[in-house]
DNA sequence: CATCTGATG
DNA sequence: CATCAGATG
């Protein structure tokens, strides 16, 4: 499989680190910004990559378009030693989108899964590193009323489980996946999971969706450390859900299970503001495979 | 004519004065507020009415309709004191619109001017009081590219013009007319006119069409009484012309040639804030009308 | 209760 | 640079 479609060049900025001994920890981070111009604008994402210093940053709901990036000069009020792919929809302006922000250089970047109907909303980044694989994805939301549904899960997850499986398989590098999967995976990720069955991101749907993947061998890492652990990634701010802690978690790294081991720890952030979701945390260190 | 045409009871709130012994002197108001909800929601107009206690205000720009009133409760925020006369676009919500706020109960409330391709956007309030006649206008912009100018200066200035002669003419209590009449009159009335003869509310069309209103027999209060004086109504964002005292003044009174003896003095009052329009206030006295 | 767009001024 | 709506989450 050709990982090797196209480089961003026009939106490439700075310079990235390129270590003569490449640290074989990594921290890297996954959050839904619940738009990059808001995040940048007030000072969210900046003050967190300034105090967090995240190797790797995957972002979700960018909500931007490559326009706007360029005439907000986004791109330029990111720190310079980040590089940058985005992933913007083409279908509408100010919707879904995803970001990689990497303090090191990718050997290539790949957008979207090639297929077309669902390569319109700038849903996924593949990013091959030199000793890893890396897969961002914002997983459709089903809507109010559940009007995406069927989309969501018969179509767009069916056809992107195949494709990480087909990463996965035809490459022999560990592979992660990190995003917004639009999903709580059982009663422990909802802050009370009574009568939201109706309710996007818990119908019986969603979840036997995220349960195939996970039956095709991978693991959902924080559950896999921590099997009692309640904590939240996302936050209703209808329901001043962030103050209440009330909560689901619907962000999540995957990885798959011959690649467990070069898992350190996940960790989910709730103190880090900006947006509806807080960011999310994966510490690996790719030495462990040797192991 | 017949000004009864409907009384406004479901939005009806609170007591007017009813005195025994009627104030001959009268403070009238008009302010194009730029949206009732942010006004009020932000405090703007309860700081106002508090500190100046205008005995009517006339509003433009309410931008709201008769729903969102009712179910944020705007209604209900108002001084109990104010009575409230809403007229709002039909054809399209969050559009336009005015209002009426008066501590003095009037006799009859119209809305609209009976033309019925005008009267969709809420843009008329004809109230008549024991003593005189009070008409609240918001004139149609002529927009960007000037794509309603044919329209605001052929049809509905054309009609509106003949609506306030008729109410003149059928009445003989005196007629006094506020509103945002969207165009600069002369050169003094904008901080820099050159080259904004095409700009709307300041083209031959708009300023001719406002001179044929002044040539029916009415006068233009501030002008009147301060020939000289440049003081401007409204203040772009996109230029901080309210910090910079680059405005235009596009609000006025305007009173037939017959009635000018009731007015005591206008102002224009730059400092209260709260829409990219300040308020203008009227002072009357209707004892002068005998003299 | 956020974000975004797009219309309007 | 404001306001508003409507879509989305």
């Amino acid at each position: 499989m050709d990982l090797i479609l196209k480089r961003n060049t026009h939106l490439f900025h700075g310079k990235a680190l390129e270590q003569d001994q490449p640290q074989s920890q990594l921290k890297i981070w996954h959050w839904n910004i619940n738009g990059l111009g808001a995040g940048v604008l007030k000072g969210h994402l900046l003050r967190f990559l300034e105090n967090h210093q995240p190797d790797i940053l995957c972002l979700n709901e960018t909500k931007t378009d490559y326009q706007s990036i360029l005439e907000k000069g986004i791109h330029e009020k990111l720190p310079l030693h980040y590089e940058q792919y985005w992933n913007c929809s083409k279908a509408r302006r100010g919707y879904s989108g995803t970001g990689i922000l990497t303090r090191i250089k990718p050997l290539n970047v790949k957008y979207d899964i090639d297929v077309q109907h669902h390569d319109q909303e700038g849903r996924v980044i593949t990013a091959e590193f030199d000793k890893f694989i890396l897969i961002s994805v914002y997983v459709p939301n089903s809507g109010d009323g559940l009007r995406r549904l069927d989309y969501r899960t018969q179509e767009f997850d069916k056809d992107f489980h195949d494709y990480i499986d087909k990463v996965r398989i035809e490459n022999k590098k560990p592979l992660i996946l990190s995003g917004d999967m639009n999903v709580a995976r059982k009663e422990i990720d909802i802050y009370d999971a009574k009568g939201k069955e109706k309710s996007a991101c818990y119908t019986p749907e969603e979840r036997a969706s995220f349960e195939s993947l996970i039956g095709r061998g991978y693991v959902d890492v924080y559950r896999h450390l921590y099997p009692d652990k309640q904590e939240f990634t996302y936050f209703s701010a209808r329901i001043r859900g962030h103050e209440l802690n009330k909560g689901w978690r619907i962000d999540y790294f995957i990885v798959p299970q011959k690649d467990v081991g070069i898992v350190i720890d996940t960790s989910v952030h709730k103190s880090i503001i900006g947006s509806d979701h807080v960011p999310i945390q994966l510490q690996i260190d790719l030495d462990k495979l040797q192991e």
